[in-house]
DNA sequence: CGACTTCCGGAACAAAAGTTCCAGAAATCC
DNA sequence: GGATTTCTGGAACTTTTGTTCCGGAAGTCG
């Protein structure tokens, strides 16, 4: 139910994309936090001024929510081409998880935005809340469409789709918070190691 | 390497526990976050006033870190009756996640201490890097320790205690993300249960 | 081309943050 | 009991926060 912009508003047009703005905040407040970011902090990064960022976004709590928003898009983007569009089984399970090894091996310490807002923010926002909640049965059901597919190849029993899926998610979320952290590489590679060593290993 | 403070220091001496008011403060960071709680906040909980609390504690980060602190011995001590000084297997395993389900059951959506800290300062203060990493080699032994009589007890195969001990590591952090963004009893019912099943189902 | 609408930059604002300082009171030790 | 040390309460301070306001510029539409 959102409300497509006009065509063509009146009056001046906006000199800045929104979307491309919005990306550059979600890194932000991805490195940061929402609290450690100031709006100050955005208009450094940004470039604009205070009062485009107030006129574009309206506040700093709505800015967040929009910048969250669009980050769920682009996580559940690459949940559905990797786990729910893929073409095998476990193996995809595991390509999910390179991700995350990735991020540690280029020392990135971010975690997962949607994971770092549900511990910093808390239940402080209804809407956020949601967003969670939504976020994670998005990657039940991801993981769920590729253990499907594992089971259809043989390399899982059928009746244990659900519980991996569940325990797959919760298994995610940890990892967000381990790599967020600040752990080391080894300890992360260790851990998802184990995840795929049980997957397999019944 | 704690230094011990005086057995009688001179002066007039504090009027209160140090201790208990660091639990009382550990409540209160571990409702709001860190950022979120203003050393208004901590007043007007403690009833004490701002420059006794400086005077105790020095500034609010050290506050903080003094709170965590105590927060994850309580933790640990939790941790070492149920899982190190268990007597059974995989039950003891269970009953450790119970108090999941207890948090939930009471609507308390606070999560771990420990999780939020680690997804809201991040990386940001290295101590509490360090706080982090020991806190989960902590948990990694303790699940290891109540696996390994698990398979003593015949309950799983022994070479996958240390796979399953990381798992549970994973899971334990994942489960605070959830509680701690509000997610809805029976999801995290659901997801106990499977954690559970997939400990016994091979 | 002219009227109208919106945008931009930056100064200005009020509220809240964390921290410090001071004077008086209180407890300890010799 | 007097000297000394430390604690307490509250006011005061500085910095930073998120937000608003204003004048001038820049576009769009009829």
């Amino acid at each position: 139910m959102t409300t497509t912009e006009p065509a063509s508003p009146l009056g001046r047009p906006r000199e800045f994309d929104t979307d491309a703005v919005l990306d550059v905040v979600v890194d932000l407040f991805w490195e940061k936090g929402y609290g450690a970011t100031s709006v100050g902090d955005i208009v450094d990064r940004t470039g604009l001024s205070k009062s485009s960022i107030y006129g574009a976004f309206g506040s700093k709590d709505a800015l967040y929510e929009k910048a969250l928003d669009r980050y769920l898009v682009g996580h559940r983007k690459a949940l559905e081409e990797r786990l729910i569009n893929g073409s095998r089984g476990l193996d995809d399970v595991d390509q999910f998880f390179d991700g995350v090894e990735d991020q540690v091996r280029h020392s990135q310490t971010r975690g997962c935005l949607a994971v770092n807002t549900a511990t910093e923010l808390r239940t402080s926002e209804p809407v956020l809340v949601q967003l969670g909640a939504r976020h994670r049965a998005a990657m039940r059901e991801a993981f769920a469409a590729a253990l499907t597919r594992a089971a259809d190849l043989g390399e899982i029993e059928s009746d244990r789709v659900d519980d991996l899926a569940n325990n797959l998610v919760t298994t995610a979320l940890g990892f967000g918070v381990m790599v967020g952290g600040g752990a080391s590489p080894s300890e992360v590679r260790a851990h998802l190691a184990s995840v795929r060593a049980s997957l397999r290993n019944p």
